[in-house]
DNA sequence: GGGCGCATGTAATGAGTTACATGATTGA
DNA sequence: TCAATCATGTAACTCATTACATGCGCCC
Protein backbone atom coordinates (compact mmCIF):
# COMPACT_ATOMS: atom_id res chain seq x y z
CA UNK A 1 0.00 0.00 0.00
CA UNK A 2 2.76 2.36 0.83
CA UNK A 3 4.32 2.28 -3.00
CA UNK A 4 0.84 3.28 -4.02
CA UNK A 5 0.80 5.93 -1.36
CA UNK A 6 3.81 7.41 -2.95
CA UNK A 7 3.43 7.08 -6.04
CA UNK A 8 -0.16 8.95 -5.67
CA UNK A 9 1.22 11.11 -3.81
CA UNK A 10 4.12 12.67 -6.07
CA UNK A 11 1.59 12.17 -9.56
CA UNK A 12 -0.95 14.64 -7.11
CA UNK A 13 1.82 17.48 -7.16
CA UNK A 14 2.85 17.24 -10.64
CA UNK A 15 2.23 15.15 -13.53
CA UNK A 16 5.13 12.40 -14.11
CA UNK A 17 6.08 9.18 -16.51
CA UNK A 18 7.64 6.49 -15.25
CA UNK A 19 11.46 6.60 -15.61
CA UNK A 20 10.85 10.18 -13.80
CA UNK A 21 9.13 8.95 -10.62
CA UNK A 22 11.80 6.09 -10.18
CA UNK A 23 14.48 8.18 -10.70
CA UNK A 24 13.08 10.97 -8.27
CA UNK A 25 12.43 8.39 -5.59
CA UNK A 26 15.90 6.52 -6.01
CA UNK A 27 18.08 10.09 -6.14
CA UNK A 28 15.69 12.87 -3.49
CA UNK A 29 14.23 10.17 -1.48
CA UNK A 30 16.64 7.34 -1.05
CA UNK A 31 17.43 7.94 2.63
CA UNK A 32 13.69 6.56 3.84
CA UNK A 33 12.50 4.84 0.60
CA UNK A 34 13.11 3.38 -2.94
CA UNK A 35 11.33 1.65 -5.64
CA UNK A 36 13.03 -0.64 -8.47
CA UNK A 37 12.23 0.31 -11.94
CA UNK A 38 10.60 -2.70 -13.29
CA UNK A 39 8.02 -2.37 -9.90
CA UNK A 40 7.33 1.24 -10.58
CA UNK A 41 6.39 0.52 -14.24
CA UNK A 42 4.09 -2.29 -12.89
CA UNK A 43 1.89 -0.37 -9.97
CA UNK A 44 1.29 2.42 -12.18
CA UNK A 45 -0.21 0.19 -15.27
CA UNK A 46 -1.81 -1.60 -12.12
CA UNK A 47 -2.89 1.83 -11.00
CA UNK A 48 -4.28 2.86 -14.45
CA UNK A 49 -5.78 -0.27 -14.44
CA UNK A 50 -7.90 0.81 -11.50
CA UNK A 51 -8.88 4.14 -13.14
CA UNK A 52 -6.43 5.52 -10.26
CA UNK A 53 -4.13 7.45 -12.53
CA UNK A 54 -4.76 8.27 -16.61
CA UNK A 55 -2.29 7.76 -19.46
CA UNK A 56 -1.37 10.51 -21.60
CA UNK A 57 1.19 9.72 -24.03
CA UNK A 58 3.95 12.30 -24.83
CA UNK A 59 5.67 11.95 -28.35
CA UNK A 60 9.58 12.17 -28.18
CA UNK A 61 11.33 13.03 -31.78
CA UNK A 62 13.85 10.95 -30.80
CA UNK A 63 13.37 8.10 -27.44
CA UNK A 64 10.72 5.77 -26.77
CA UNK A 65 7.48 8.05 -26.06
CA UNK A 66 6.98 9.34 -22.40
CA UNK A 67 3.33 7.42 -20.73
CA UNK A 68 2.86 10.63 -18.62
CA UNK A 69 0.90 9.97 -15.48
CA UNK A 70 -2.07 12.24 -14.32
CA UNK A 71 -3.74 11.35 -11.19
CA UNK A 72 -7.92 11.03 -11.46
CA UNK A 73 -10.62 11.91 -8.51
CA UNK A 74 -10.58 8.34 -8.28
CA UNK A 75 -6.86 8.28 -7.56
CA UNK A 76 -7.10 11.18 -5.55
CA UNK A 77 -9.82 9.62 -3.15
CA UNK A 78 -7.91 6.38 -2.75
CA UNK A 79 -4.72 8.33 -1.74
CA UNK A 80 -6.97 10.53 0.46
CA UNK A 81 -8.09 7.07 2.25
CA UNK A 82 -4.57 5.27 1.82
CA UNK A 83 -2.97 8.52 3.39
CA UNK A 84 -5.50 8.85 6.20
CA UNK A 85 -4.80 4.50 7.22
CA UNK A 86 -1.16 5.40 6.73
CA UNK A 87 -0.99 8.09 9.57
CA UNK A 88 -3.66 6.19 11.76
CA UNK A 89 -2.07 3.36 12.03
CA UNK A 90 1.52 2.05 13.59
CA UNK A 91 3.30 -0.41 11.76
CA UNK A 92 6.86 -1.68 13.77
CA UNK A 93 9.70 -0.96 11.77
CA UNK A 94 11.64 -4.57 11.09
CA UNK A 95 15.65 -4.71 12.49
CA UNK A 96 17.51 -7.40 10.47
CA UNK A 97 20.30 -6.97 12.92
CA UNK A 98 18.85 -7.95 15.85
CA UNK A 99 18.92 -10.94 15.19
CA UNK A 100 22.70 -10.86 14.93
CA UNK A 101 22.67 -9.13 18.65
CA UNK A 102 20.64 -11.99 19.74
CA UNK A 103 23.50 -13.89 19.48
CA UNK A 104 26.41 -11.39 20.36
CA UNK A 105 26.82 -14.27 23.24
CA UNK A 106 28.50 -16.64 20.72
CA UNK A 107 31.89 -14.77 19.90
CA UNK A 108 34.14 -13.78 22.29
CA UNK A 109 34.00 -10.43 23.41
CA UNK A 110 36.71 -8.68 21.15
CA UNK A 111 35.72 -10.60 18.00
CA UNK A 112 32.16 -9.44 18.86
CA UNK A 113 33.10 -5.86 19.59
CA UNK A 114 35.14 -5.55 16.28
CA UNK A 115 31.77 -6.88 14.00
CA UNK A 116 29.94 -4.11 15.27
CA UNK A 117 33.16 -1.39 14.52
CA UNK A 118 32.21 -2.30 11.00
CA UNK A 119 28.90 -2.25 11.33
CA UNK A 120 29.64 1.41 12.05
CA UNK A 121 30.60 3.40 9.04
CA UNK A 122 27.73 2.51 7.38
CA UNK A 123 24.70 3.37 10.56
CA UNK A 124 27.56 6.77 10.64
CA UNK A 125 27.41 7.20 6.66
CA UNK A 126 23.74 6.51 6.64
CA UNK A 127 22.98 9.34 8.89
CA UNK A 128 25.47 11.50 7.23
CA UNK A 129 23.45 11.45 3.97
CA UNK A 130 19.94 12.37 6.38
CA UNK A 131 21.67 15.02 7.34
CA UNK A 132 22.74 16.51 4.19
CA UNK A 133 19.05 15.88 2.32
CA UNK A 134 17.95 19.20 0.87
CA UNK A 135 15.29 21.05 2.34
CA UNK A 136 12.51 19.71 0.54
CA UNK A 137 8.85 20.96 -0.16
CA UNK A 138 5.96 20.58 2.01
CA UNK A 139 5.59 18.14 4.76
CA UNK A 140 8.50 16.01 3.40
CA UNK A 141 11.01 17.69 5.86
CA UNK A 142 9.67 15.49 8.11
CA UNK A 143 10.55 13.00 6.66
CA UNK A 144 14.03 13.92 6.77
CA UNK A 145 13.95 15.27 10.41
CA UNK A 146 12.34 11.36 11.72
CA UNK A 147 15.51 9.66 9.97
CA UNK A 148 17.67 12.06 11.72
CA UNK A 149 16.31 11.29 14.87
CA UNK A 150 16.04 7.60 14.35
CA UNK A 151 19.74 7.41 12.92
CA UNK A 152 21.21 9.35 15.60
CA UNK A 153 19.25 6.93 18.33
CA UNK A 154 20.55 3.99 16.27
CA UNK A 155 24.44 5.62 16.38
CA UNK A 156 24.17 6.15 20.08
CA UNK A 157 22.90 2.58 21.37
CA UNK A 158 25.36 1.10 18.95
CA UNK A 159 28.57 2.81 20.21
CA UNK A 160 27.22 2.16 24.01
CA UNK A 161 27.17 -0.99 23.01
CA UNK A 162 30.40 -1.11 21.77
CA UNK A 163 31.68 0.72 24.75
CA UNK A 164 30.34 -2.26 27.15
CA UNK A 165 32.25 -4.71 24.96
CA UNK A 166 35.29 -2.84 25.71
CA UNK A 167 36.02 -2.60 29.08
CA UNK B 1 19.29 -14.90 5.69
CA UNK B 2 18.15 -13.54 9.33
CA UNK B 3 15.50 -16.32 9.44
CA UNK B 4 17.58 -18.63 8.77
CA UNK B 5 20.24 -17.00 11.28
CA UNK B 6 18.13 -16.98 13.65
CA UNK B 7 16.19 -20.66 13.74
CA UNK B 8 19.94 -21.98 13.61
CA UNK B 9 20.96 -19.74 16.80
CA UNK B 10 17.94 -21.07 18.81
CA UNK B 11 18.37 -24.74 17.18
CA UNK B 12 22.31 -24.04 18.70
CA UNK B 13 20.64 -23.66 22.39
CA UNK B 14 18.80 -26.20 22.09
CA UNK B 15 16.90 -29.19 19.59
CA UNK B 16 13.61 -28.60 18.92
CA UNK B 17 11.23 -28.90 16.55
CA UNK B 18 9.18 -27.07 13.95
CA UNK B 19 6.12 -26.12 16.10
CA UNK B 20 8.01 -25.97 18.81
CA UNK B 21 10.28 -23.19 17.07
CA UNK B 22 7.65 -21.21 15.45
CA UNK B 23 5.85 -20.93 19.05
CA UNK B 24 8.56 -19.73 20.77
CA UNK B 25 9.36 -17.17 18.22
CA UNK B 26 5.93 -15.98 18.29
CA UNK B 27 5.46 -15.91 21.79
CA UNK B 28 8.38 -14.83 23.45
CA UNK B 29 10.41 -13.14 20.62
CA UNK B 30 7.19 -11.25 19.04
CA UNK B 31 8.58 -7.91 19.93
CA UNK B 32 11.22 -8.06 17.56
CA UNK B 33 10.86 -10.38 14.85
CA UNK B 34 7.70 -13.48 13.44
CA UNK B 35 7.86 -16.12 11.19
CA UNK B 36 4.68 -18.35 10.50
CA UNK B 37 4.61 -22.02 10.89
CA UNK B 38 4.42 -22.98 6.67
CA UNK B 39 7.36 -20.73 6.94
CA UNK B 40 9.20 -22.36 9.38
CA UNK B 41 8.86 -25.85 8.36
CA UNK B 42 9.96 -24.42 4.94
CA UNK B 43 13.01 -23.10 5.97
CA UNK B 44 13.64 -26.33 8.40
CA UNK B 45 13.31 -28.61 5.19
CA UNK B 46 15.77 -26.35 3.33
CA UNK B 47 18.11 -26.44 5.77
CA UNK B 48 17.89 -30.04 6.40
CA UNK B 49 18.61 -30.69 2.68
CA UNK B 50 21.53 -28.12 3.07
CA UNK B 51 23.39 -30.56 5.52
CA UNK B 52 22.42 -27.22 8.00
CA UNK B 53 20.47 -29.32 10.62
CA UNK B 54 19.45 -32.64 10.87
CA UNK B 55 16.12 -34.54 11.30
CA UNK B 56 15.27 -37.02 14.28
CA UNK B 57 11.80 -38.61 14.06
CA UNK B 58 10.86 -38.65 18.00
CA UNK B 59 7.32 -41.36 17.75
CA UNK B 60 4.54 -39.85 19.62
CA UNK B 61 2.22 -42.09 21.49
CA UNK B 62 -0.91 -40.30 19.58
CA UNK B 63 -0.44 -37.22 18.02
CA UNK B 64 1.65 -36.38 14.77
CA UNK B 65 5.71 -37.47 15.34
CA UNK B 66 7.81 -34.89 16.40
CA UNK B 67 10.59 -34.10 13.59
CA UNK B 68 13.67 -32.56 15.93
CA UNK B 69 16.09 -30.82 14.63
CA UNK B 70 19.62 -30.86 15.85
CA UNK B 71 22.33 -28.42 14.31
CA UNK B 72 25.27 -30.18 12.12
CA UNK B 73 29.02 -28.81 11.93
CA UNK B 74 28.09 -27.54 8.98
CA UNK B 75 25.04 -25.58 9.88
CA UNK B 76 27.37 -24.07 13.36
CA UNK B 77 29.75 -23.18 10.20
CA UNK B 78 27.02 -20.92 8.20
CA UNK B 79 25.84 -19.94 11.84
CA UNK B 80 29.03 -18.40 12.50
CA UNK B 81 29.66 -16.90 8.83
CA UNK B 82 25.97 -15.49 8.52
CA UNK B 83 26.60 -14.28 12.54
CA UNK B 84 29.77 -11.92 11.58
CA UNK B 85 28.03 -10.54 8.06
CA UNK B 86 25.02 -9.71 10.24
CA UNK B 87 26.78 -8.15 13.19
CA UNK B 88 29.02 -6.16 10.78
CA UNK B 89 27.02 -4.94 8.22
CA UNK B 90 24.23 -2.36 9.06
CA UNK B 91 20.53 -2.87 7.20
CA UNK B 92 18.70 0.26 7.48
CA UNK B 93 15.12 0.23 9.04
CA UNK B 94 12.07 0.41 6.94
CA UNK B 95 9.13 2.97 8.03
CA UNK B 96 6.21 2.23 5.95
CA UNK B 97 4.63 5.18 8.25
CA UNK B 98 7.08 7.65 6.75
CA UNK B 99 5.39 7.64 3.70
CA UNK B 100 2.04 9.03 5.19
CA UNK B 101 4.44 11.74 6.96
CA UNK B 102 5.64 12.79 4.10
CA UNK B 103 2.21 13.86 2.47
CA UNK B 104 0.95 15.37 6.04
CA UNK B 105 0.36 18.68 4.34
CA UNK B 106 -2.15 17.04 2.05
CA UNK B 107 -4.88 17.42 5.41
CA UNK B 108 -5.98 20.09 7.52
CA UNK B 109 -3.71 20.54 10.36
CA UNK B 110 -6.66 19.57 12.96
CA UNK B 111 -7.40 16.51 11.06
CA UNK B 112 -3.59 15.29 10.13
CA UNK B 113 -3.03 15.57 14.32
CA UNK B 114 -6.60 13.61 14.78
CA UNK B 115 -5.03 10.54 12.60
CA UNK B 116 -1.73 10.62 14.23
CA UNK B 117 -3.51 10.80 17.78
CA UNK B 118 -4.85 7.45 16.78
CA UNK B 119 -0.97 6.29 15.68
CA UNK B 120 -0.08 6.84 18.83
CA UNK B 121 -1.82 3.70 21.28
CA UNK B 122 -0.63 0.62 18.77
CA UNK B 123 2.82 2.90 19.67
CA UNK B 124 3.12 2.87 23.12
CA UNK B 125 1.71 -0.97 23.54
CA UNK B 126 4.36 -1.58 21.73
CA UNK B 127 6.68 0.04 23.78
CA UNK B 128 4.80 -1.25 26.86
CA UNK B 129 5.28 -4.57 25.71
CA UNK B 130 9.11 -4.28 25.07
CA UNK B 131 9.21 -3.06 28.35
CA UNK B 132 6.88 -5.92 29.99
CA UNK B 133 9.21 -8.38 28.12
CA UNK B 134 10.61 -11.05 30.58
CA UNK B 135 14.69 -11.18 31.12
CA UNK B 136 16.09 -13.66 28.52
CA UNK B 137 19.32 -16.06 28.15
CA UNK B 138 22.85 -14.71 26.99
CA UNK B 139 22.46 -11.28 24.83
CA UNK B 140 19.19 -11.51 23.80
CA UNK B 141 18.24 -9.17 26.71
CA UNK B 142 20.19 -6.42 24.27
CA UNK B 143 17.52 -6.88 21.93
CA UNK B 144 14.74 -6.00 24.35
CA UNK B 145 17.04 -2.96 25.28
CA UNK B 146 17.49 -1.77 21.87
CA UNK B 147 13.24 -2.32 21.14
CA UNK B 148 12.98 -0.10 24.13
CA UNK B 149 15.13 2.76 23.00
CA UNK B 150 14.07 2.56 19.42
CA UNK B 151 10.46 2.32 20.61
CA UNK B 152 10.69 5.64 23.26
CA UNK B 153 12.59 7.63 20.93
CA UNK B 154 10.00 6.68 18.27
CA UNK B 155 6.70 7.76 20.79
CA UNK B 156 8.92 10.86 21.57
CA UNK B 157 8.89 12.06 17.72
CA UNK B 158 5.33 11.16 17.46
CA UNK B 159 4.25 13.13 20.33
CA UNK B 160 6.74 16.41 19.12
CA UNK B 161 4.62 16.45 15.82
CA UNK B 162 1.66 16.07 17.41
CA UNK B 163 2.37 19.18 19.62
CA UNK B 164 3.86 21.16 16.70
CA UNK B 165 0.35 20.55 15.18
CA UNK B 166 -1.17 21.43 17.87
CA UNK B 167 -0.76 25.36 18.24
C1' DG C 1 -20.26 -32.48 21.33
C1' DG C 2 -17.60 -28.53 19.91
C1' DG C 3 -13.77 -25.92 19.89
C1' DC C 4 -8.96 -25.32 20.96
C1' DG C 5 -4.16 -26.94 21.02
C1' DC C 6 -0.75 -29.98 19.13
C1' DA C 7 1.91 -31.22 14.90
C1' DT C 8 2.65 -31.50 10.29
C1' DG C 9 2.41 -29.95 5.87
C1' DT C 10 0.65 -28.42 0.63
C1' DA C 11 -1.13 -25.07 -2.78
C1' DA C 12 -2.15 -20.74 -4.34
C1' DT C 13 -1.09 -16.10 -4.23
C1' DG C 14 1.37 -11.91 -3.85
C1' DA C 15 4.95 -8.54 -3.72
C1' DG C 16 9.12 -7.34 -5.24
C1' DT C 17 13.68 -8.26 -7.26
C1' DT C 18 17.13 -9.50 -10.81
C1' DA C 19 18.28 -10.36 -15.29
C1' DC C 20 17.26 -9.64 -19.80
C1' DA C 21 15.68 -7.07 -24.18
C1' DT C 22 15.34 -2.97 -27.11
C1' DG C 23 16.91 1.11 -29.22
C1' DA C 24 18.19 5.89 -29.71
C1' DT C 25 21.23 9.91 -27.88
C1' DT C 26 25.01 12.10 -25.66
C1' DG C 27 29.58 12.70 -24.06
C1' DA C 28 34.65 11.07 -23.40
C1' DT D 1 33.86 3.88 -30.61
C1' DC D 2 32.42 2.76 -26.17
C1' DA D 3 29.93 3.60 -22.19
C1' DA D 4 26.27 5.93 -19.89
C1' DT D 5 21.62 7.93 -19.86
C1' DC D 6 16.93 7.96 -21.39
C1' DA D 7 12.61 5.19 -21.64
C1' DT D 8 10.05 1.28 -21.72
C1' DG D 9 8.98 -3.11 -20.52
C1' DT D 10 8.93 -8.82 -19.98
C1' DA D 11 10.23 -13.23 -17.75
C1' DA D 12 11.96 -15.85 -14.26
C1' DC D 13 12.72 -16.21 -9.66
C1' DT D 14 12.68 -15.59 -4.51
C1' DC D 15 10.68 -15.06 -0.38
C1' DA D 16 6.98 -15.11 2.54
C1' DT D 17 2.08 -15.14 3.39
C1' DT D 18 -2.79 -16.91 3.52
C1' DA D 19 -5.85 -20.46 3.09
C1' DC D 20 -6.55 -25.11 3.22
C1' DA D 21 -6.04 -30.13 4.79
C1' DT D 22 -5.45 -33.78 8.27
C1' DG D 23 -6.21 -35.96 12.64
C1' DC D 24 -5.85 -36.91 17.49
C1' DG D 25 -6.48 -35.39 22.50
C1' DC D 26 -8.20 -32.48 26.04
C1' DC D 27 -11.32 -29.63 28.48
C1' DC D 28 -15.80 -27.38 29.26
Amino acid sequence: MERELLLLGLLRQQDMHGYQLAEFINRDLAYCTDLKKPTAYFLLNKMTEAGWIRREIVEQSSRPDRQVYRITPEGEAAFQQMLRANLSSYDPARFANDVGLAFLDALPRAEARDHLLRRRPSLAAALEQARAAPAHSGSLHLVIEHQQRHLASELEWLDEVITRLSD
